[in-house]
DNA sequence: ACTTCCATGTAGGAAGCCTACATATAATAT
DNA sequence: ATATTATATGTAGGCTTCCTACATGGAAGT
């Protein structure tokens, strides 16, 4: 019984098709189904059986999928026991990010790895917050958000580091009525235009919340997902918007204040399956960016103080 | 991290050199030996390092060496799992035995696994009791015996299975002056010539305890390692001898007195490695051996008694 | 000094693995 | 109905990997 094998089988529990599981290795579903058929052949018992247009695990190819997740767990605990005893953290791994956390946390970490054994993959996304689960299926770390919780909704199983909270302020334009207040109401903010998010993204839970509260529907002139072209139009007086704190880079015509009165903040976090986090490298990279996290946080504070 | 490295290394920390793992894996020691570097270079890690002639593990090789027990033992309880669930036991079981056992136990094993998709891989061998053990890192079952115990000496580790209890009689020519008797003591034994075997050798400790009850000397004529060639002699009139009562044949000229005042028998036990036992294989033939002991046992039982 | 024992290196053949392309089949769309 | 899409499987060929045979080198024993 080989591991290859008992890793496909995993793998197609996982995610239900060969076709899924080619993508998430690089191979062709060929060379997949070819392996299936050595692994049958070899164990002497059918594996899959086909279903509707694609394949489903026989009772065997179940039992021997649930085995090989111990067996993988095991095996990846091993691989951590030997790297921490036997030298620094080595190999890949792969970040999936949120655009916005990504480029206030990924810049120092990369600084910070240059010359370490470790390599970083990127990949970002910019998901529902129920979906950065999902991901953790191909990232060994997926940096998302929640606005409700501190480990966002699917992550139960998963490994959850919170790496910051940030708060969400308004962002105004600089010659906007309510620029000169030092912090905003949701009675206040809910007068004017703004410019929203997608439905169920994330941010948009916040306006959600302003309308429950003020019991007043929000005019949301667009819904937009990129943060960088939100800001741009809000230096154009289109609106007002939702935008993160330490991710904001200051921008001449923007201002950002702070909104009370609902909880208007995102908690960042750092998701992995138990197994992937068993790797030395991927705690390692987990610990840094919780320390960058932090960093971000003392910084927003001296900001303020000034 | 592949399960043939793994298993490379718990070979290696069991049998301690290249040579050694080579000649029970059937391959040469270079191929041995350009694995442990594509290991090693996988991993990152030496594995071995060079000691006197030969090679020993290093720390690290040492930590992997211990959790590939681990691991290759769950990988076989998982085969375990599934060939109960999917069918019959299949595959090929090594049985390594002793002579005079295996020529009793094995014919109607092979007549009752003929049909079934296990196949039976021979070997044999004549060793001191605590020899025996060492067996099992290269056959699935070793049939070994015990005279002390039921349990034989260096097999604390091992899944032992008792298959018969075997009394261990006395050999007389036909003619001889104690044939008469049905029973013999050890007074009655010492003061004839004895066909010994050699010394440490399992038989070897009945005579001596016999020296050792009746304060005398015993005279040992030869010391011999063949049950078949000591009846041959014991017909001829060159002394008597200690003989298994269910694996020696009758035979013109030859009788068999029970030994009383010392217990005179052996233990005749199925040896395996725990990881080789969770094999269903494995067990269905450990299994049918203790019933053909059993079996063995009323038999003798039933000539008894005419 | 010679032999023995063990590990390692090299070259070449065999086996295995993966990709590209073609085929088959079921579900869905037009 | 027919075409299209999605999924798996089969085939041929190239690339890689693995193992054996043989040679080399070092350490221990005679």
């Amino acid at each position: 019984m080989e591991v290859r094998h008992l890793d496909l089988l995993r793998e197609i529990a996982r995610r239900g098709s060969l076709v899924a599981v080619a993508a998430a290795a690089h191979r062709t579903p060929s060379a997949l189904s070819q392996q299936l058929r050595t692994a049958e052949r070899e164990l002497g018992v059918k594996l899959v059986e086909p279903v509707s247009r694609g394949i489903r695990l026989t009772a065997a190819g179940q039992l021997l999928a649930e085995g090989a997740e111990d067996i993988l767990q095991r095996i990846a605990e091993l691989q951590a026991r030997l790297e921490e005893s036997a030298g620094s953290p080595r190999g890949q791994v792969r970040i999936g990010t949120l655009p916005s956390a990504g480029e206030a946390l990924l810049p120092p970490l990369f600084r910070e790895l240059a010359g370490t054994a470790i390599e970083l993959d990127l990949d970002d996304f910019d998901l529902a917050e129920e979906d950065f689960a999902a991901q953790t299926l191909d990232a060994d770390i997926v940096i998302g958000h929640s606005l409700t919780d501190d480990v966002p909704a699917g992550a139960s199983e998963l490994v959850s580091t919170l790496l910051v909270r940030e708060p969400l302020d308004i962002a105004l334009p600089e010659q906007h009525p309510l620029a000169e207040r030092s912090s905003l109401s949701p009675e206040d903010v809910s007068r004017f235009t703004w410019l929203g998010v997608p439905q169920r993204y994330p941010f948009d839970s916040i306006p959600v919340a302003v309308e429950q509260l003020t019991g007043r529907s929000i005019n949301r002139a667009v819904r937009l997902r990129d943060n960088r072209l939100v800001e741009a139009l809000v230096a154009e007086g289109q609106g007002i918007a939702l935008l993160p704190r330490f991710t904001t880079r200051p921008r001449p015509g923007v201002v950002l204040r702070p909104l009370t009165g609902v909880r208007a903040e995102r908690a960042i976090v750092a998701l992995s399956r138990p197994d992937r986090y068993t790797r030395l490298a991927v705690r390692e990279v987990t610990d840094r960016l919780a320390a960058i996290g932090h960093q971000l946080t003392e910084d927003g504070k001296a900001a303020e103080a000034v």
